[in-house]
DNA sequence: ATCATATGATCCATATAATGGACCATATGA
DNA sequence: TCATATGGTCCATTATATGGATCATATGAT
């Protein structure tokens, strides 16, 4: 087992053994959830797991059996499927916020125009579960539903960083800095420390265009009853759309959904 | 490997081999998935698996460190992971009608007082996605979100069968006969076949109380563009509240409701 | 048509990695 | 205090996953 493991390979590989393919069939679970609508091709996934072609397939083929998977009998690409959306509907028991959550995207996206994010923590990173579209014709689709990407990059993602203690900022940033570096050149550790001593001190995250040049971003943090960040609201618009003033009328509204969101996860535990 | 394998072992087991610990592990994923609001404990997934305990304990581990598990600190109990609800609005993308179908549930469980089911095929059986309850005091309990019959089994997995082109209805009997007979007396290959039949003569399929002695239900077919039936729109409740009369009110109510939802699969594709 | 390339799928000898009987740890309660 | 139930783990054994090599099929350039 020396071939070079998914980006995802994180820190913890400290696994116990006797989970190899458990674990490989798993990645390439999640790898499929994360491909684009047209799902995602054998070789591809090949090379971004980093396994060999056999061992790929044979997972792959347990997952659709298993039904978490479709394989589409003409372009043999891999979808998720059936099974993994019921077991989606099934764990919204327990993560249940998201559809009522996606009541006030649609209310900011039409109130403001501009296209209007849900995103979940997921240890390190954030992951974008959903995104609403406003009517303003000019959009940026820099962010996808599905997108994950390490905490403090993106306007919520720093919302959510910047809503962790200190030492637990110190530590995400640490253990990003390697995926930083290598695939989001206009971030640095140290860039990210003053962004987060921005965002709290004026109380909403902003990203200035640093993703994509022009496509700007504001976002919140989302807690649970214990404080602990585990959403963000965010919106996206061009800069032009973006600029101080218009951001003083947009961070109340966002603030306003965020605030309804916590009060869910207050009412609505486990 | 001698042991009893889960009563869903199905039929196909042609597997092809090399996949046995990803199997164990989806399989055990699918488990907990449908165990109840208070998640699972491990010697349960084991009986209920067949696994030794170390070998459900170990793949379980693996299912938590994907995320796609949490594992309850105190209670020991493992419950579904915010990465499986990830992954379920995900794929989402590929089975949305689910949000926009509850709005009819909604509507149905008001407007009638009793309780409506979506549900979904999955190959020969049926998978009930959402139950939403009504106003009236007196409701049925014996279909959860998450439940899994054979198609035929129930008021709207009925309406499924009756649905489907009459090889692929001898074909799901079939191959469900042994489940069947293990598990629901109430019903035989011959009177299942006589319900499809009577199914399409009304138009709606008719459970009257087979699964349990007073709990009635009535369901119709939600059919894709392609005219194959995927979903179930259904309703629960007392025998009493279901005589002719009443039924030929409620029968257009869920007929509007699979409609609107065969026009949504039309309008949004794949 | 023909050949080149890319991608999907499968074989099967090898040794690696999963297995499970036996055992310990801890919690509940009689 | 002891009995029972449940969660968790060791480690020798061998069943099981692995991947290099090979074939199959699709796409498209000449």
């Amino acid at each position: 087992m020396k071939r070079a493991r998914t980006i995802k390979a994180d820190v913890t590989e400290a696994t116990g053994g006797g989970t190899q393919s458990i674990e490989r069939a798993l990645g390439l679970l999640l790898d499929v959830g994360r491909a684009d609508q047209h799902g995602a091709r054998l070789t591809d996934l090949v090379t971004s797991s980093g396994l060999a072609k056999p061992t790929a397939r044979r997972a792959l083929r347990a997952l659709v059996r298993a039904g978490l998977l479709d394989q589409d009998e003409a372009s043999r690409r891999y979808h998720l499927g059936a099974e993994s959306y019921v077991l989606g509907m099934l764990a919204a028991r327990r993560f249940g916020v998201h559809a009522r959550a996606i009541d006030g995207l649609t209310r900011l996206s039409q109130a403001t125009g501009d296209t209007a994010f849900l995103s979940v923590r997921r240890d390190l990173h954030i992951v974008c579960l959903h995104r609403e579209e406003g009517p303003f014709p000019i959009r940026s689709h820099v962010l996808q539903a599905g997108d994950r990407h390490p905490l403090g990059i993106g306007a919520g993602s720093l919302a959510v960083l910047a809503a962790l203690p200190d030492d637990e900022v110190d530590h995400a940033i640490a253990a990003n800095t390697a995926i930083i570096q290598e695939k989001y050149p206009a971030y640095s550790p140290a860039n990210l420390r003053s962004a987060v001593l921005r965002t709290r001190k004026e109380g909403y995250a902003l990203n200035p265009g640093l993703l994509m040049k022009g496509s700007w971003g504001i976002g919140v943090a989302v807690c649970d009853p214990q404080g602990r960040p585990v959403y963000a609201v965010s919106l996206a618009a061009i800069e032009d759309r973006l600029d101080e003033t218009r951001r003083r009328e947009l961070i109340p509204m966002l603030k306003l959904e965020a605030e309804k969101l916590e009060r869910l996860l207050r009412d609505a535990p486990t």
